[in-house]
DNA sequence: TCATTGATTGAACAGCCATTCAATGGATGG
DNA sequence: CCATCCATTGAATGGCTGTTCAATCAATGA
């Protein structure tokens, strides 16, 4: 609390007058880390005309775009993981942010889906590029040289152009 | 340093003299850790008269069997996750074991991808396997309800029944 | 100008915790 | 039985840190 208050320029006091606790603390800081995520998102797919692929990498765009997906923030996504075992407050914060986010991502693949006439589960689909959002990401933050954002990017499209030729391509 | 020694019978002066510091417990820890993982999908590797697609297999079920992949264990992988940002001897400690696994992987895939004719990149696919079981692991933890052993298994194999169809079928 | 309100401080407090070390205990070998 | 060695203890230590609170400061309004 003390080297939080002083890098913002206040006393340790005041810090804990203003949020409860560290815990509130932390607590209000994961919140305001999974509104950015998902405003970042939420604003792109309110771009006009966008059909259900376009919708789709616009949301992969906002999940590696720099100002959400960089070192220092992947760092403190996962930190605040790491504690999300122990921590039913924080599952809290996250749950519904990633439902909503997994619904979205449901209906486009069911849109996709039918067009394409795949036998694949819209839920299913979401749920795996979900995964591979936060495989991704813990490797960028664990082997930075290997992993870049060019990469996962390039992967998910490989993955996407796979699985709906008719809808997806990969990214040269 | 003090309920780790009790849960282990001991005083915490002796933990303190065996390992030489907190920080070496629990690298030592994380080594364990891997190696426990390294172990459970190499000794499945060695069993006679694999081709490449049932060792593949192996590897998955190395990665969701119970003794690896239950909520304890997957709760302590991600508290390291969360540190390694700031601990390059974390970093260190995974690196050469994941290293060794994605050469294998890839290699395998290769092997697949020149039979079945494909596109793909071998390395690039060992990648996406990779970052699949990380996200996986990841949703299982922070949502258990949502994301079974079983669940992220079928998914792999969609995966890789769309990717390679002449090598996986899909899960039941 | 003065009183009131609210923001802000910083020192004090209390609890926690990794680490150390002198003392103890137990086993082994002669 | 003694001496030596090593494992083990547990109390003491010192540093760190979240939280509190009486005191101070600034601004506002009458």
């Amino acid at each position: 609390m003390a080297s939080v208050a002083r890098l913002a320029g206040l006393s340790a006091g005041l810090a804990n007058f203003h949020f409860r606790s560290k815990d509130a603390l932390l607590e209000e800081t994961l919140r305001c880390l999974a509104i950015e995520h998902r405003e970042q998102w939420l604003t792109r797919l309110q771009a006009p005309d966008l059909d259900a692929p376009a919708k789709i990498v616009a949301v992969i765009d906002a999940q590696f775009h720099t100002s959400i997906c960089n070192r220092k923030k992947l760092a403190v996504w996962f930190a605040f993981f790491g504690e999300a075992a122990y921590r039913k407050s924080y599952r809290r914060i996250t749950t519904s942010i990633d439902a909503e986010r997994l619904d979205v991502l449901a209906d486009l693949f069911d849109e996709i889906i039918q067009d394409e006439e795949s036998a694949l589960d819209p839920k299913g689909v979401a749920r795996t590029l979900e995964s591979l959002f936060d495989g991704f990401w813990l490797n960028m933050l664990m082997y930075p040289d290997q992993f870049s954002r060019e990469m996962a990017k390039a992967q998910i499209f490989d993955y996407l152009h796979t699985s709906f030729p008719r809808h997806f391509a990969p990214l040269s």
